[in-house]
DNA sequence: CCACTTAAGCAACGCTGTTGCCAAAGTGCA
DNA sequence: TGCACTTTGGCAACAGCGTTGCTTAAGTGG
């Protein structure tokens, strides 16, 4: 790669839709990123790459010759012969570049440093007062990036990725009005960041950075919810293994699904939202009943976008695992059961791996999806 | 255009998405036609199309001058000149090629010839048993195809678009359990309808195929849920652009939303379904109660998915729209504003244009989609 | 009538993936 | 040990894509 990609996926003013020929070399070599990122350390041959692709196998030779010249990839070992030269293993190289993963939570920030294959190299975490002066929070958040950077000396970091709370929008990186946090209404968060860290900068909800984390993890999950219950309940949603952010980055408003017409008031202003109904039924000490509700809604979600799995996370769900997945799975279950009747399809329920810092590695895949292009997107498949 | 471009959309059997330089042609010329259409009979000058592409001016001459000699498109006058050369206007060629759009509900069928611009050439409306045997369907529906096709002798059918009720596999082309219908559990019908038309054929839920047809009529409309009242309650989902299937084709199952936990029992085994509580109000004589759980279930959509506006048909709502569209716009507006505090966010709400052959005018759509490109899909934009 | 402006095609070009061919590097049987 | 065979993967020539530089076409306006 003696020029550098243009960018996949950038601000986008505007899709146009034409493409180029440095396009095509930039997406080609994003596709082959991709796999080789998803065959992990075991690596792949060029041949294989061929196959998955779809790319002629002499086209994948130059291809990954620019790769491995840019530092990208290099060869690792062979394959067993079967009868006759043995395949050249070509494997991602993970410290070729970084990315930084920040998650600013209410109450405490984590910051980590991830490699070219999405592995969390170093992990900081501290507390942080998200209702304190912004430049306090900067400060704070500038400092816990240098000390995962310290992690790595000389390390190519080629941005970080943002998570917060709340509403924000995705495009212009601007905070909207997070609760219970009024003076962050408008703040324009990653340009002040990509401005105080010297790095591009991509902000979104954390609920999307963590499902956005969750879709290159889970190896066939093209689609799926994951429901984050915490503080609050929200959700990340991931369809056609792509984040679905909505018009506005709005999307995955899970919390204030109605499901108790003139139900309970909410503090949201509506009646019989199902973070409400849930929240309530965890103060009482019922989380069997929280977890009913939750599978109720899960359900929903479910039958409204027919996604293959649903993940749970949060700190809540991290507090008692097996009580909120066997009951959500099980009133997720009862609703499909009993709707479906021939169909008696199940849609498996599982809790969300990573734990506490799953959230800033998602960030942190955010901005080294910029590199790699998944399987479904692009033009298509190039033979016919 | 000396050869015929790949298909954009084929089968799919697996996305594989390495490109080569003749999916980059087809890829182009989609883009070009995709503006072409969007253009409608006011037509684009070549340099108007350059811009909104991101292709440069010379190669847009390039392929339209191959899209001409394939006769997609054709000179149509020009502008007024603005001091030099006036631009020549480029416009498709509506005859150019057709297709069938074939709407089966459970007591008539609809046929439409579609031109290239998605406009109804001829249109035949019949009754039909769907309950009957499936060779007799299948008759009567080539006999209905036959008629539409008598309309444009000669004209260059390229497939026909099938849209049925009920869940069904949009890959496969196999129908499953249509509710009541049982005999038609299994039954290949897109395989038997290639057969017997002749023709391409692609299946898919009426639902989908309405909120396909949707998505090209309405200028900016991204994304949009659309919500059929009729016999049953359902919706078809646009985000970014395109119809969201989910991973089988069960997407849309909107009228099994449970909005009350443990309400009335549903038909379907589930209690307080909004399809249960729509239907109950209907029967009631009380639209505007039905225009309310509409509504609440509306907004759950609109918040969970973030979609720009919202569109209502089906023969209930056309038999009273004013009710049906006032009452859940109210419904509606009062859940997000509640919700909303300074967002103040307003999503429209729209009957759906087109009447009763809406669907079958969609399922025609989805047939000429396969020689268009969307402006959100594909690599990007080209120019930097 | 002529200078100027704008549109659009021609020709040469750089670069893409593709094709045909050959060297490299193994296996397996004689 | 040697040789036939199989498979991998690079080299070289190539067709075809959009791009660039330039020319011609077709208007306006003084």
């Amino acid at each position: 790669m003696t020029s550098e990609n243009p960018p996949p996926s950038d601000l986008a003013e505007r899709a146009l839709g034409g493409a180029n020929l440095p396009l095509l070399r930039g997406h080609n070599a994003a596709v082959l990123l991709g796999l080789l990122r998803a065959a992990g350390e075991g690596g792949v041959s060029r041949l294989e790459l061929a196959e998955r692709s779809g790319l002629t196998p002499q086209a994948v030779s130059k291809i990954t010759a620019r790769l491995r010249e840019a530092g990208l990839a290099t060869e690792a070992g062979r394959r067993a012969s079967t009868g006759g030269k043995p395949r050249t293993v070509l494997r991602l190289v993970p410290g070729a570049r970084y990315a930084i993963g920040l998650h600013l939570d209410r109450d405490e920030s984590i910051a980590v440093l991830a490699d070219l294959a999405g592995e969390p190299v170093a992990v900081r975490r501290a507390p942080l007062d998200l209702g304190a002066a912004a430049d306090e929070v900067l400060a704070a958040a500038a400092a816990q990036v240098a000390e995962v950077r310290a992690a790595a000396p000389g390390a190519q970091v080629i941005g970080a990725g943002v998570a917060c709370p709340g509403p924000l929008d995705h495009r212009t990186g601007v905070l909207h009005r997070v609760t219970g946090l009024p003076q962050w209404d408008g703040y324009p968060l990653r340009a002040a960041l990509t401005e105080r860290l010297g790095l591009p900068v991509v902000l979104d909800k954390d609920t999307n950075a963590a499902a956005h984390g969750l879709a290159q993890q889970a190896e066939g999950a093209e689609s799926f919810g994951y429901l984050h219950l915490g503080t609050g309940l929200g959700a990340g949603l991931v369809l056609g293994g792509a984040v679905h952010r909505g018009a506005r980055t709005g999307a995955g408003e899970f919390g204030h699904q109605v499901v108790q017409l003139d139900g309970p008031r909410c503090g949201c202003g509506k009646r019989g939202c199902i973070e409400a109904l849930c929240l309530a039924a965890v103060a009482a000490g019922e989380p069997a009943e929280a977890a009913r509700v939750l599978g109720v809604g899960a359900a929903n979600l479910v039958e409204l976008l027919d996604v293959d799995r649903v993940l749970l996370g949060g700190r809540t769900v991290l507090a008692d695992p097996d009580t909120y997945v066997s009951g959500v799975a099980a009133s997720l279950d009862g609703q499909l059961r009993a709707h479906g009747a021939s169909g008696a399809r199940t849609v498996p329920v599982e809790p969300a791996p990573g734990g506490a810092r799953m959230v800033a590695l998602g960030a942190a895949h955010l901005v080294l999806a910029t590199l790699f292009a998944s399987p479904r997107g692009g033009l298509g498949r190039a033979r016919a």
